[in-house]
DNA sequence: CCAGTTCCGTACGCTACCGTATGCCTGAAT
DNA sequence: ATTCAGGCATACGGTAGCGTACGGAACTGG
């Protein structure tokens, strides 16, 4: 039985670099200004392309959301394990990650999903998804560091909405404070 | 002289109109959603009605925003005046008006307008204004409080991030979360 | 050399929207 | 009664984007 290549594993690669200028696009321009056309305009291509390695437009939205909800979950759960007797550090470790402004980009993807979900119900169980693994990965941090668990969901809400409301400003003022305001406010959110 | 009405007194009421549907959809689908025949016909109008009251589509965004601006900065400087003594008490129930489900509506419309200001200059400059004043507003209770400058404008900004930060994620579950836990975190916030 | 598959371009019809031109109607002033 | 402007409708041209149909190049196995 040779050709044992029991199922395609290569044609990934095309199909990617839509997805990937999607995913710039829409960070740049929100979900409207993911268009077929002034995709393919960006990528030196046509529509011939675009309808071959996709059924239409809502199949390329979709699996942006596929991929993005799985990276996010993978990333924020690797991120969260540390040794034991060092949560309150890790925590802070993620506040800075998350908060800082070399995510910039990331960002931007985060924040045009989120606003994507309020009128669409596939963007919105996404972010359901990935809010509910991050406050979980969040909220255990803080039961291991010894607090109650009410305490613990409360803070890592608020570490969460704190994270992204920081987001939603501007990110060039917000990288010229100074560091002593944000350790100070970090220290606020884990108590430490 | 009679007839001494010098300048147009009333032709307000029609463009308001136009102005309240197309903040409405704002809300509701974003800046992207708010188009010239879609409301003309939410209104059962027609385009002829809306370019007598509006040069274009621009006019009536660029409208929108100086309203909202406006109305922002008037409302959160009203919300923050308070008799000495009252400061933290008086945060607390800025945290609570902001952050309830009560303002659904407005934290819809601000969150379309912010990220609609991530490609719009006037839109972020008009965020850029109210931020200002609103951060302002706050740092001034803290320190009112007794806070030294450096905690006042770190706190307040914490304060300002977790609101909207909150108001990004999903508005029904967070009314069904504990008062005890809103509490907490307030008190975090304020330090009171 | 032939057939099939992969991958992409060309060309088309369709719809939604923007903005303009123009005409109708009504009420008020003269 | 006539005039005139406010307020709106109708109708049109133009553009951008979606999706489909089809064709053609390049590779690949037989």
């Amino acid at each position: 039985m040779p050709e044992s290549e029991t199922l395609v594993p290569r044609p990934q690669t095309d199909r990617d670099t839509w997805l990937h200028a999607a995913t710039q696009t829409l960070a740049d321009s929100g979900v409207d200004g993911v268009k077929v056309e002034s995709l393919a305009r960006q990528l030196g291509l046509t529509k011939g392309s675009f309808y071959w390695h996709f059924k239409d437009r809502r199949a390329l939205l979709d699996a942006l959301l596929d991929h993005w909800r799985t990276g996010r979950i993978d990333d924020i759960t690797q991120r969260t394990q540390c040794a034991p007797g060092h949560e309150i550090a890790q925590l802070h470790h993620v506040i800075d990650t998350y908060s800082l402004a070399r995510n910039q980009r990331g960002m931007r993807v985060e924040l045009a999903i989120r606003d994507w979900a309020r009128h669409d119900a596939a963007a919105q169980s996404v972010i359901d998804a990935v809010d509910a693994v991050r406050l979980d990965c969040a909220t255990a941090l803080f039961a291991a560091a010894g607090h109650g668990a009410d305490e613990a969901a409360s803070r890592s809400l608020l570490l969460y909405a704190y994270v992204f409301g920081l987001g939603m400003m501007d990110g060039e003022r917000e990288a010229l404070r100074p560091a002593a305001s944000r350790t100070f406010i970090a220290r606020l959110i884990t108590g430490g």
